[in-house]
DNA sequence: CCCGTAGGCTAATAGCATTAGCCTACGGAG
DNA sequence: CTCCGTAGGCTAATGCTATTAGCCTACGGG
């Protein structure tokens, strides 16, 4: 029996191409396992069940948002950096708008996506701190901007712009919102 | 065999109260079977599946959901109707944690809920149209404030606010944030 | 009072996750 | 080079889910 060579980094790996392909509902241990051309009960040996390959998709999604924000803010300051931040973020979900549904939205809540949601949480304080707010005020700018790209993103990827008015000149609005906001 | 005088209706109020009680992913008609004391395959008789069972909660909420907007409208005008609405979409989240995971964020695309979907919309309009934006103009003010509400009701809801601050300072903040955003 | 049908039921099928237990390919130790 | 322990596959079995088919009867209108 020639082996797969799966690890849990592969698994992972086909069962975010399933999210893809297939949407969120369509993550199944059975779907994975089809793809990897692996028998069901051999993902056991990589993953601890269906709930724990969820997390891992939701954790390896939140990295990359991470990864995606973090890159929008560099060399980036004020009204600049918020816009590249809010931007990034939109982006990302509509290059992948099957994956929003696994991206947490309490990632602290949960030890295995603590530190990749500390790690997003934290570019909107360096985002935000050029603004001088105080400890507070900072706390319910974070939760503005927060709200304002989940929502818009959430929306937009889920076909709830029905109207034919752009979508883009929606954001920027968003943006100018958001920006306004902050002095 | 006396019979159990289920209804479409009673069907979907099991189904609301499974949800309250349990959470969005214990909505299954075994569940609904069980506390409506019948057997599985009987409530086919009222719904056409687990599916359309999803649909009708949806609407549910939906309904109600127009219901609490329609009412936080009612007699008010401006600023203060804006802020109407958003506290009431909050609070009826914040009473229901549990349900807004059935709120469809995409309402227009789907027969069924289109008219409840267009009444909660038709609310949103009637109150910006007060602030004598153009159509275009009207339409971004629509989709940054229910971007605003919906973003901010579903972390509250997820607990996606782990900060101490005050969430209720928060949503102040947002509120205003959009009443400027309208001028 | 009779009877048609709406609204229950049980039985059967199929897809899913999960556990148990087996079997072998592979890589390192001697 | 061989031996062997274990990691990584497998099949079989269990149990929960939805769904369909087909039966049986309570009930309300003629």
């Amino acid at each position: 029996m020639a082996r797969a060579g799966l690890s849990p980094r592969a698994v992972v790996d086909a069962a975010v191409a399933v999210v893809d392909a297939d949407g969120p509902a369509a993550l199944t241990l059975a779907a994975v396992a089809a793809r990897t051309g692996v028998a069901t009960p051999s993902l056991y040996k990589h993953v601890g069940g269906l709930g724990e390959l969820r997390t891992l998709v939701s954790l390896r999604f939140l990295e990359e948002l991470g990864d995606v924000v973090t890159a929008a803010g560099l060399g980036r300051s004020g009204d600049d950096a918020v816009s590249a931040l809010l931007h990034g973020w939109r982006r990302y979900v509509l290059d992948h708008p099957h994956r929003y549904a696994f991206v947490p939205l309490a990632p602290l809540t949960d030890p295995v996506l603590e530190a990749a949601g500390k790690r997003v949480l934290d570019v909107f304080a360096a985002v935000l701190a050029g603004y001088g707010l105080s400890g507070a005020e900072a706390v319910h700018a974070m939760r503005r901007a927060r709200a304002v790209v989940h929502g818009f993103a959430s929306l937009e990827a889920a076909g709830g712009f029905a109207m034919a008015e752009d979508v883009d000149a929606s954001f920027e609005g968003v943006v100018a919102m958001v920006v306004a906001s902050l002095r």
